[in-house]
DNA sequence: ATGAAAACCTAGTGGGTACTAGGTTTTCAT
DNA sequence: ATGAAAACCTAGTACCCACTAGGTTTTCAT
């Protein structure tokens, strides 16, 4: 992102500017903890620094000396996220049918965290505004998990395992809708749903295989 | 609700109280619809009565005047949307088969007023939580959409006509969810997804039936 | 140890929020 | 026509919002 010479960020030997400090970035952990928790609960736009700040034992202005904007924090929650997805699937470019079974498996852990659902739906429905900040992120977001899950049923076709009569790209949408309505449900009373069996139950009415 | 005699109601003679004005209705439904469009954009929490009021040129006070709280207010435009969906269904009790393509016909017709999408959309996802006054009322929802499909698809099983292997309950959440997540999005990009091809294609998989 | 920057604070700014008190204008049954 | 209530307004309450200016405290390389 910067271009800062490397000899200043290393060495900064004479230079005026310095690094951050030791706990800083722990400090910086805590903040992006509390703003997920905040964000979850009601939203980007609902939710307010002061509630963030309050979680982590500081003052709006002090948030405000680690994050520049309320949206710069958005932004960095969900990249952080991102990172922790792609770390959690480890060096993980599953293909064809090991990819489907990954989803059962990720629909399995986000019942323990409920949290992270939550930040996500509410966010995708209120991001659904051209205006908001977070919409470009969603739209990009969905493009990539599309193209991913796509591939996979693509590939399960090629194997003559999809039932007959189902289209991968048909069969992508309609899995990622499934699971994001389920989400809704589940938040809602997470006793009325069992989300990974109702994953499961979809995927093998649309391949041939068991889940 | 209340339970002032009808006398005073119907025939205010001498009485105190006096009926509402002959433009008092169309006021209010004015009012439903710009409060309908506000939550629909920016859900009920960060929606504000100063949107609502601006748009139906009223000053905040004077739409307080007509909904004692935004609480009230919000509670009042989705009892108007219920019943309006009623009516829409007509005498509908429509059973088996028919409620089945019915639900093709109602996401055909959700393309035609994304406002209305998008506010269960996101008041949904924001209802989410427990403390949000709309929580209850989706709580009810679902519980009776739930029933209604799940009726359905249980008369087109005893009919034999869904596929081997399909529970009508699983398919009836799974149906459920796959419509709000379809509308997230096509909210998000309404021309990535075709919400009426998904679901015809999600019934065609299920039952043994064409759409 | 010291001094300069990072970390953090107090105290604001200008704005928005839901909602209320009390007055003015409009309606309309008598 | 008139007067009482409905409809609506102005002006305010008390509070929350994101964000800033400028000062104090803490860290840490020198």
């Amino acid at each position: 992102m910067t271009d800062t010479p490397a000899a200043l960020v290393e060495a900064p030997r004479r230079g005026r500017p310095r690094g951050s400090y030791a706990k800083t970035e722990a400090r910086r952990q805590e903040i992006l903890t509390a703003a997920f928790q905040v964000f979850a609960a009601s939203g980007y736009r609902a939710g307010s620094l002061k509630d963030v700040a309050d979680k982590v034992g500081l003052t709006q202005a002090g948030l405000l000396h680690h994050f520049p904007s309320k949206e710069a924090l958005l932004e960095a929650v969900l990249t952080l996220r991102d990172e922790e997805s792609v770390d959690r699937l480890g060096t993980a470019d599953a293909k064809g049918m090991d990819l489907l079974r990954g989803m059962v498996e990720l629909t399995r852990y986000n019942t323990t965290i409920p949290g992270l659902v939550s930040l996500y739906c509410v966010l995708s429905a209120e991001a659904t505004d051209p205006e908001h900040p977070a919409h470009q992120y969603f739209l990009r977001r969905y493009t990539w998990v599309r193209d991913t899950i796509s591939g996979a049923f693509a590939e399960v076709g090629r194997q003559g395992r999809l039932r007959p009569g189902v289209a991968p790209l048909a069969a992508t949408r309609q899995l990622i809708a499934l699971m994001d309505g389920l989400q809704v449900q589940w938040l809602l009373d997470n006793t009325s749903v069992d989300m990974p069996a109702e994953v499961v139950g979809f995927l093998e009415v649309v391949t041939t295989e068991k889940f």
